[in-house]
Parts: C-alpha cells; sequence; structure tokens
DNA sequence: GCGACAG
DNA sequence: ATCTTGTCGC
C-alpha cells in the first residue's frame, strides 16, 4: 500500500536506463532527517531461481520496537533487466513495488538491500526506491560498489566514512562485535546519521538488519513453493 | 587498454 | 544472486 499501481515500465536498454537515473536523480531527498522513532520498519530482498528466469521479491514490515513481523508481501516474476553493476534497480525495482502495493500497511521507512548514494552516479535501489514510493529509504550493502574506505574499529557501532569522489557517500559500520561490516548510505529522505543509527537499532543480535534477514528467509520460501 | 563491478 | 564441504563455536 504505497500509492496504488505503479505501472512501472522497466527500460528497454542500457541508455534508456542511464536516461531514466538522470532524470530521477534530483528528485531524491538526500537531507532528510527522516523519521528517529519509526513505528514501522520494512525490509526488502530478492531471491533468484538457479535458473536465473525467474525471482521471488519479498516486503516484510516490522514493528521497530518489538522487530515483530507485523505485515508482509511476496511478488514472484522474471527478472526486468540484466545483471549491470549501477543498474541493478532495474531489475529488482517491479518486484519489489509489486509486493510493496500488497501490503496492508504504509511502512515509515524502507531498508533495502543494496546501495542508495554509494553508486557510481549516486542513484543506487534505495534511492530509487524511496524517490519512487516516497517513502523514507536507506540502503545496506554487504560488499561495496564504489568508494574507498578505512577499516572501522572492532566494536560493534564503530564506522568510518566511505567516500568516493571527493565525495562522502556512505558509511562502512560495524553492526557486530568483530564481524565484517556492513556500506550504509542514504537513498531518500533520511540523513546519514539517523540510516546508522536505525541500521544499530535494527540489528541487536546479527550482522544484517532484521528486517533484511526477514524479507530474506520470505523470498527464498516463496521462490521455493512457487516451483513446487 | 586493463580490471572492477550492489544482487 | 546461486553453486558448494567441512569446520569452528555457542
Amino acid at each position: 500500500m504505497t500509492d496504488g499501481g505503479h505501472r512501472y515500465v522497466a527500460p528497454g536498454s542500457v541508455a534508456e536506463a542511464l536516461r531514466v537515473q538522470e532524470k530521477l536523480r534530483p528528485l531524491a531527498d538526500l537531507a532528510g532527517p527522516g523519521p528517529t522513532a519509526p513505528a514501522t520498519v520494512a525490509g526488502l530482498d530478492v531471491a533468484y531461481a538457479e535458473s536465473g528466469d525467474r525471482l521471488a521479491a519479498a516486503v516484510t514490515v516490522l514493528d521497530a520496537r518489538t522487530l515483530a513481523v507485523v505485515d508482509s508481501a511476496v511478488s514472484v516474476g522474471r527478472p526486468a533487466f540484466g545483471y549491470v553493476p549501477g543498474l541493478f534497480a532495474f531489475r529488482e525495482l517491479p518486484g519489489l513495488l509489486d509486493a510493496l502495493d500488497r501490503l496492508t500497511v504504509r511502512p515509515d521507512l524502507l531498508v533495502c538491500d543494496g546501495h542508495g548514494l554509494a553508486h557510481p552516479r549516486r542513484f543506487g535501489l534505495a534511492c530509487h526506491l524511496g524517490v519512487v514510493t516516497g517513502l523514507p529509504a536507506i540502503g545496506v550493502g554487504k560488499t561495496p560498489l564504489v568508494g574507498e574506505w578505512d577499516e572501522p574499529g572492532p566494536r560493534r557501532g564503530a564506522w568510518t566514512p566511505l567516500r568516493d569522489g571527493g565525495d562522502v557517500v556512505g558509511r562502512v559500520l560495524r553492526t557486530r562485535d568483530g564481524v565484517k561490516p556492513v556500506f550504509v548510505s542514504v537513498g531518500h529522505r533520511m540523513s546519514l546519521g539517523n540510516a546508522v543509527d536505525r541500521v544499530l537499532a535494527l540489528t541487536p543480535r546479527y550482522r544484517l538488519p532484521e528486517t533484511t534477514r526477514a524479507a530474506d528467509r520470505l523470498c527464498r520460501d516463496a521462490l521455493a513453493s512457487a516451483s513446487t
């Protein structure tokens, strides 16, 4: 339940996808500050069939305080675009928007599995999803796409700036003691500091946000069920 | 020209 | 992303 049918149309070429990013980029609000005490937070993730011709996109909405799942939706379909680093959003956006439309509650924040500002043209999946839905959004990547950084301290909460081309595009954040850090960046209507705080609030036990973990489980299960 | 390259 | 064995640790 974001705003009704998005009727998303995938670009037919790399050139067209680049033009779409160029057009949407200025619409992103990279300042925020965004909600510091959201009631609900959504996690989004996609699972692919080994054949690569089918995918399941899932959105799970968690109570931000208890981290209990209060709503969820899945969409099974075909990848909408080839896998091109930097144009990743075009591949997963249709399925994710479809799943978002099936929710019965409108989440206060979207936590995306991928980057936001930390993107070669400063418009990753989290920015794209935020702009299209109008919802505050942040990106939490497991591996880097762009930028340089120093290793953050070993304890949970330690972070270092992620820099690219003279810009601070995100933060490398340690969410658990002694565990590999994650890459946090702003997507839409959120400040970087608030994004980091929200991620820490979502990682009381594991490296990845509970939102992402819940969505990951859901889309994997949906993919398995759909093939049986 | 040669690598790197979110999921 | 997905394919994969064993292995270390709580």
